[in-house]
DNA sequence: ATGTATTTATGACTTTTATCATTAAAAAAA
DNA sequence: TTTTTTTAATGATAAAAGTCATAAATACAT
């Protein structure tokens, strides 16, 4: 957790610069280096927990986490991932309300802890950051309907297809060119929104044609014009 | 249009006082009166379109919205609903993004447009206002994740059943006992996510078990217990 | 009020997807 | 490394949901 280690580093903290905070002053930003604290998340933890109220956001200095929420008979699903630079826990901080769903750490996650209060205090001083944060809700909430859309019309197979392109989105990929994140196929089954055998059974169908190559959890998409044409993206 | 004829009124706006708007200074609500325009909205109209930038947000003084989305092959998918109180827009005017779904009137419906510019001038003086609409985008967005686990994980059975619970929550009954909105199968449909036909099945089978009262359009539900129970709604 | 267009209802059938069961493979822990 | 546990793969079957077709009812415009 090398930007972490004392107050100073924060002003010079590269990822910062990516997130909403890059608005922030010099004394705004010693507001948060005072207040902060630097967390590590074990692989598999859970860093946020459905229900609860918590006290702060976590800003990830490096690391991959997951959204999910309990759904009916206790089924996960993902709602979203988050990575460096992406803040945690704030819409349940802004909206006042306990966490929608939990945050747990798909490989070990390094993250600053910003007080609620300190958090409302820049809001409260800088204009633009209290911009980013709500332009950050509202691009997400246009996420959402996309989301909502795709699960009500389109077919598991379309929308893993789908899901294969954006995983490759956001967390890009590896040397090898294999999508730099692991997730089991129940992972993935429930961020489709399936059962896991029908996962597995169309991710075997996909390396088939030659859509992707599997190896254990590593996949890499070799045809992605094809995915898209099944997943039916246009953009 | 009453409260609407001239800027005076715009103060003494009943619906003022259940929006975010009701935190703004006398001379706050002078920008808004001065610089807001009246519509109103046929039954069906299209009150913003997707892909559309809109100028400002609409404040609806009266009716009743679908917020709706075109999905794969054309097909609607309705999102959300607006209603008395609501402001339209917002999302795609907070976000600097194009409206990611269209809104139409259910009903005619009575609207005041306030324009981007006046809007942002107020988020700018008066951070309380500013809090507000982001604990609503950030509100939209803890639904957002609800209604994602609920596609993905329920059955057609058990979303039609909570989406009746949900509209008697939204639109309220008539006096009649019926709720107070007038919806086609297939926007039912279009809102549960699956095909017209099998919501009037559905409906049918519903109004069998003697849960529902179905008359043309008008829908009175008349075991709430046991749609819930089917619905697997706890709240 | 009356005719026209749209919506609702229902049956027959197909496709999609889930579930259950079993074996093979791969991670993770000892 | 070896064992143990978890995950992945695949077949068989069942259930859920979609599609197409047609008739009846309702809403809408004139």
């Amino acid at each position: 957790m090398e930007c972490n280690e004392n107050n100073v580093r924060c002003h010079q903290c590269p990822v910062k610069d990516i997130t909403s905070f890059n608005t922030l002053t010099k004394h705004q930003l010693d507001i948060i280096a005072e207040s902060k604290t630097c967390v590590v998340f074990k692989k598999g933890q859970i860093i946020m927990h459905e229900g609860n109220k918590p006290n702060g956001v976590y800003c990830i200095q490096k690391g991959k986490c997951k959204t999910h929420k309990l759904g009916t008979e206790g089924k996960e699903q993902i709602i979203r991932f988050a990575k460096t630079g992406d803040m945690l826990g704030y819409r349940s901080i802004l909206s006042d309300e306990p966490l929608s769903a939990s945050i747990t750490a798909l490989e070990d996650t390094y993250a600053c802890f910003v007080p609620r209060q300190e958090l409302f205090d820049i809001i409260d001083m800088n204009s633009r950051f209290s911009l980013d944060l709500m332009k950050m809700a509202c691009h997400e909430l246009g996420e959402a309907g996309r989301i909502i859309t795709n699960l009500a019309q389109k077919t598991v197979r379309e929308r893993l297809a789908e899901v294969l392109l954006i995983l490759e989105k956001t967390f890009g990929i590896t040397d090898e060119g294999n999508l730099d994140v692991s997730l089991t196929r129940e992972e993935i089954a429930n961020l489709v929104g399936t059962a896991t055998e029908s996962t597995i059974r169309l991710l075997s169908e996909f390396k088939e044609d030659k859509l992707i190559i599997l190896k254990g959890r590593k996949i890499k998409l070799v045809n992605k014009p094809k995915l898209a044409k099944i997943g039916n993206v246009y953009d």
